[in-house]
This record gives C-alpha cells, structure tokens and sequence, in this order.
DNA sequence: AGATAATACGAGCTTTTGCTCATATTCATT
DNA sequence: AATGAATATGAGCAAAAGCTCGTATTATCT
C-alpha cells in the first residue's frame, strides 16, 4: 500500500469535537489569508488563531498546503450549489445571468480571501477535484451557449473562458477596491458578458 | 536625517560591473518567480540563481520586497511607453485599442512573470511610483473616454476601471492558458471592451 | 467502571529564511 | 605603481519555518 495522498486531509473527524478543531482551523487559515497574507500564513499561526494546538493541526492535515486545499474546497462548495441551481434553467440567457449573479455574490462575500485563494489555487499542483470543479463551472457556461441559437458555430469553449476570466477580472477588482453593491456589480459584469457576446441580456 | 526608504534600492550601480551585477539579480528574480512561484522565491536562491554572492545583493536592495519592486518597476517601464504612445492618438477608439493591443502584448511576453507580479504589486505596501502608474493607465482610459460624445453624461471613472479589470482578467487567463496568439487575444479583449461600452469597435 | 479508541497537547527537532559584516578583490585616477 | 573608492565574497547568526512524537486528556461503548 502506498503512501497516502500527502495533499488530502490525514484522518475524518469521527467526533463533534473534532469536527469543530477542524472547523476552527479552516476559519483560522481563511482569517490569516484574507487579513494578513500569505507571508503571515503558517502553521503555527493557523493553530495559534484556532485555539488549538499545532499537533491537532498535524492530526488532520499531513501538510501545510493540504489546509489551503480544504479551504479552497471549503468555498468552493458554496459557489457550487448556486452554480448547479443556475444550470436548472431553461433560458440559456438566464443561465447565464444567474451565474453570473451567483459568481458576484460569491466574490463580495469574503472578497480578500477568494482573491487570494484564486491564487493559491493556480500555485497548487493540480488537484482532480479542482479540475473538475474548473471544467464543471466551465461545462455549465459551454451548455448554457449551446442552447443558444444566435450562437450557433461559434467557439463557445474559447467563449466560455473568456467570460469566465472577464467575470473574475472585474469581481477581483470590485472586491479589492471594497465595492459592496453586489446588484450593481451584477449589472456590469451582465452588461460586459452579454456585451462580449453581442447578444442582449436576460430579463429578469 | 532619516533612515533611507527601507524599500529602496540600497545604491547606484557607478560601474558597469555592477549594472550587470543589478540585472542579472533581476533576471534571475524573474526566472524564479515565473518558474518556481513565490515559495522558492529566496535572497539566497536569486542570489545563487543569479551568480552572485548573497552579500552583493544585498548591497544593492535593502531588503528582500526591494528587490520585488526593483523587478515590478522594470516591467512596468515596458508597458508604459507604449500606453504613453497610445495616448497620442486622435480617434477615442484607436486610443482604446492601441492600449489593448499594449496590454495584450505586455502581458504575453512573459505570462506567468506578469501575473505573479501582480498578486505582489498587491501585496506589497503602496509604492508611490505604483500609484502613479496605476492611476496613469486608468487616467489614460479616462481621458479616452472623455472624448467620446456617446459616452457623454456615463461615468467614466467606473467605466475605466471595468475596461482594465476585464482585460487584465482575460488577458492573465489567457496566459495562464498558454495562449500566443498576440492578434488573436487583442481581437477578443477588443470584442469585450467595445462591447461593455455597447460601441463599435475601433477600425485599424 | 473499566477498557479502548479518539482527540488534544506542546516542547523541541531540523531546516530554511532574511540578512550582516569582516575580509578580499577589482576598478578608476593620478 | 600607488592609493582610495567601489564592488564582490560567503561563513554564519538570529529568527522563524514546517513538522514529529511521546504524553495527557476526553469521549464512546460494553
């Protein structure tokens, strides 16, 4: 038997307590991040900023990176829900204004930190949930384009990042310059997606 | 007197064995962000990296950050001379899309080098010269802007700052893709800019 | 209550980091 | 050739990093 993966988790939390440690390191690491940066971002810290020792750390995580991997998953699963319920749409214009909602929400919610974390993520070496979280958010963006008549014969994979990445650009700055108005960031990253794709945009 | 600027480049260079000595540090700066990431990013290891003594660094940046700067103010230089050119233009759409094609080029010559350098550019206690920059590109938006008559009464200022958002966000992407396509890229950027201002594109 | 498994602890190890400083070498000038 | 300024060197220090492991505590189950 192999090694375990040294990037996943060491052991399940089995009791409630445990799940709280594990919990109050993930919130700790988020709160490192988000406030101090990378640089302050050890495990020392973490552990110190969780009430809880470093050995409890090292308990369920075998690294450093394996609390930024959690993390990362941690956040990435709220924006999912919304990304999926997104999908259950049938006008692909509303798809795509709901994501676009749901990615707007996502970025002012904690704003440094998902900026950061975005970071964190392309430094990582690939995980395969990260990958298929990436292509999932990508899928749904190419099957919301592929309903879509008007569009029909175009690149929509090359479209689909494009949109993607010009959503983040501006959600990042947002963010980063301490904008809170999530409708009306909503409203001009629908305005640039939908502008991109000459199309008008979702009425909702 | 005061203590020197504790992020500020130590001494000039008055010989050109030291020049060198200077641009090979940052050269290999460079190299190692871009390849290694930020965790392998040392004094030790630039100054090993570079074939120098970890003690000549050091007589030229006073601290580690010094040398970060140095490398961002480097790169920065490249790109302004050409959105001081772009500047000069008449026509409010050929300004816009000769700063997207700078902006696109810019950021292909060395993908990964530019984008990390913007996580640090962020991270790293204002600079004045930064700020400068920073609100030299968006100035030149702005004032773009301000010559268009359909744009009158919007809020350029905003406007501005989306337009950069959204290229610095399909342009990293792009990179981080492996895109080389210079032509290609400044196509889509333009598609996403003319398109947010809902105006028809420049016609070179 | 007793036994076992799960959880928590933290002193301290090994390695690496940013950086200094005493010393050596090279250049420019006369 | 001689002198002083500029440049280069790298062993090594203090601090901090990631992480281990033996021990103590708490929960769960019969």
């Amino acid at each position: 038997m192999p090694d375990r993966d040294p990037l996943k988790p060491r052991k399940t939390p089995r009791q409630s307590r445990a799940a709280e440690t594990v919990a109050a390191i993930l919130e700790a690491a988020a709160r490192i991040l988000e406030k101090d940066g990378p640089a302050l971002y050890t495990t020392n810290r973490i552990a110190e900023r969780a009430g809880v020792s470093i050995g409890s750390l090292y308990q369920y995580f075998p690294a450093k990176d394996a609390v930024t991997i959690a993390l990362i998953e941690r956040e990435a699963a709220l924006l999912r829900t919304d990304i999926e319920a997104a999908r259950q749409e049938t006008d692909w214009r509303t798809v795509l204004g709901r994501m676009i909602g749901a990615a707007v929400r996502h970025q002012l919610r904690r704003p440094a930190l998902a900026r950061v974390l975005d970071f964190e993520e392309a430094r990582l070496p690939r995980q395969p949930e990260s990958g298929q979280r990436l292509s999932a958010v990508h899928g749904a963006i190419v099957e919301a384009l592929g309903r879509s008549p008007e569009l029909a014969g175009a690149d929509r994979d090359r479209l689909a990042f494009d949109l993607q990445a010009m959503t983040r650009g501006i959600t990042d700055a947002a963010g980063e310059r301490g904008e809170t108005d999530a409708a009306d960031l909503e409203a001009r990253v629908a305005r640039a997606v939908f502008g991109y794709l000459g199309q008008p945009p979702a009425t909702p």
